[in-house]
RNA sequence: GGGCCGUUAGCUCAGCUGGUAGAGCAGCUGACUCUUAAUCAGCGGGUCGCAGGUUCGAAUCCUGCACGGCUCACCA
């Protein structure tokens, strides 16, 4: 990392002529009155003349992004935080500080006061009249024309993606705007914020591979969570009953454009409602997300347009898959529907189960037409060992998951508040553990501890916070949405 | 983990069948008081991802490795 070149040697020679000139090339605090958009958004209409007849004083701190130097006058270019706006050096008016202009390069944090006036072009401009230089950039930014394109190197340095390339600046102000959002709609509707363990003794809440850490004054091994379900079921349990938590999931599983290790989830858990109750709730959450942060329920994504507007149709698994043409005889007989599956070229273990099956050809055949939000609802027992069954078909339980461009976007239902089939359930879990089904649910005895005290009736969603920020931002990559996405060390 | 592709100046990229490495921007010096990819003149800047191999000679061909991208597998 200590790599000198020629530019960064340039670069630190003129800060040492600063310094020997008395200035600090790292100025103190400079309180600056205004940006550079609310400049543009006040005074973008005001006519020259009015300007030069009624000054208008400002004062600005930002970074140096252009350069365009006369002599004995220079134009050049602040970026802060909210845009950019040009502004004009002229010697006639700084005197002495002109020489501190010349020590200074694009890259360089000012602070600078001066009046507003109009250029010949018309450009709003800022004639400054004192500047101070509050940061010495030493290392040179990428080409101003073609910016930074290599992927690599955004994602490890985000900082120079975010000071070059706007539209990363804004993708992650949408994702704030989003989820603030989400909280807003959801204090609306009376739920409480909560934090559980992310360090977990027993991993639970979800299939998947966990990470494992260990504390050394109490000597336990710990697993940083995959989920927070079953410790927002024990807040049920006690008496809450609406309440949420959005924050960071890990699982130890594949890198792809759709996983990182770590991940934002929401999840949340109302008591006394069901899961039908519950996709009339997300189809007005996501609406009102939608039109909060774009102003608009139709949101282009790659080469399509979703459209957020509510309903959204509700379909059981077992009738999409049929709708997809495959055969009814197939559904409940596992032998069949392994044969079945070989002819159409889905790939199978030896050992799946129906359910599992089913999911598989799920995914093959259904999943990939699912680009509008379709509700896929009442899925197999044995996919969802924490959901309740549904009272007519008790193979089926009420769930659903929400499709969205082909992805998950939501996972919710029902939950089972039986602790005896709760119990039974984790023991099938523990038993295709044994088996060697490595993603398996744990055994949670303070979990069933807890039903034995009484869950009431409740359901409970999960919601993939980067997914729907990929979608609102017309993002392909997680990386696109996921400031400091996981990479393998440099070097 | 498999397959395909990529890695050359600070950045964006050329570099053909192997013959000692190039452009634009950025930088430096000089000129220039309304430019906005400013302009004009001149100059500097490279472990061609790393390590081997083939060859008289490798950025270029071969092998291995590293990192990244896409994709398949895995994975809600």
């Amino acid at each position: 990392m200590e790599e000198i070149n020629e530019l960064i040697a340039q670069r630190i020679k003129k800060l040492e002529d600063l310094r020997e000139l008395g200035i600090d090339p790292f100025g103190g605090s400079f309180f600056a009155d205004d940006h550079a958009e609310d400049l543009h958004r006040k005074y973008g209409d005001a006519l020259k003349e009015s300007l030069a007849a009624d000054p208008v004083g400002c004062s600005l701190a930002g970074r140096i992004i252009a350069m365009r130097d006369f002599g004995k006058a220079a134009f050049a270019h602040i970026q802060d935080t909210t845009g950019k706006i040009q502004v004009y050096f002229k010697k006639e008016f700084l005197g002495e500080q002109y020489t501190l202009l010349k020590k200074t390069d694009i890259g360089d944090i000012v602070g600078l006061k001066g009046n507003l006036f109009r250029t010949k072009t018309n450009e709003l401009t800022v004639e400054v009249k004192e500047f101070v230089l509050l940061a010495k950039s030493l290392r040179p930014l990428p080409e101003k024309w073609h910016g930074l394109k290599d992927i690599e190197t955004r994602y490890r340095q985000r900082y120079v993606d975010l000071i070059v390339n706007p539209d990363v600046r804004k993708t992650f102000i949408m994702r704030s705007m989003i989820i603030k959002a989400i909280r807003d709609f959801l204090e609306a509707q009376g739920f409480i914020e909560v934090e559980t363990p992310m360090m977990q003794p027993i991993p639970g809440g979800a299939t998947a591979r966990p990470f494992r850490t260990h504390h050394n004054a109490l000597d336990v091994d710990l697993y940083l969570r995959i989920a927070p379900e079953l410790y927002l079921k024990r807040l049920l349990v006690g008496g809450y009953e609406r309440v949420y938590e959005l924050n960071r999931n890990f699982r130890n599983e594949g890198i792809s454009v759709k996983h990182n290790p770590e991940f934002s989830m929401l999840e949340f858990y109302i008591a006394y409602r069901d899961y039908r109750f519950l996709m009339s709730l997300t189809e007005e959450l996501l609406s009102f997300v939608a039109q909060k942060t774009l102003g608009a329920l139709q949101v282009p994504f790659e080469d399509t347009v979703i459209d957020f507007t509510p309903p959204w149709p509700r379909i059981t698994m077992l009738d999409a898959l049929l709708q997809q043409g495959v055969p009814q005889e197939i559904v409940t007989d596992l032998e069949k529907a392994k044969v079945w599956a070989k002819s159409q070229n889905i790939d199978i273990q030896d050992k799946i189960s129906l359910g599992r099956l089913l999911d598989e050809i799920f995914k093959e055949k259904v999943e990939p037409l699912l680009v509008q939000p379709t509700f896929i609802i009442d899925h197999p027992v044995e996919l969802s060992p924490l959901a309740k069954r549904k009272s007519d078909n008790p193979a089926l339980t009420e769930r659903f998951e929400l499709f969205i461009a082909s992805r998950e976007i939501a996972n919710a239902f029902s939950e089972l508040n039986d602790p005896m089939e709760q119990k039974q359930r984790f023991m099938e879990q523990v038993e295709a553990k044994l088996k060697g089904d490595e993603e398996a649910h744990f055994m949670d005895e303070d979990f069933v501890r807890a039903l034995e005290y009484g869950m009431p009736p409740a359901a409970g969603e999960g919601i993939g916070i980067d997914r729907l920020v990929m979608l609102l931002t017309n993002s392909p990559s997680i990386r696109d949405v996921i400031l400091f996405p996981q990479l393998k060390p440099e070097q």
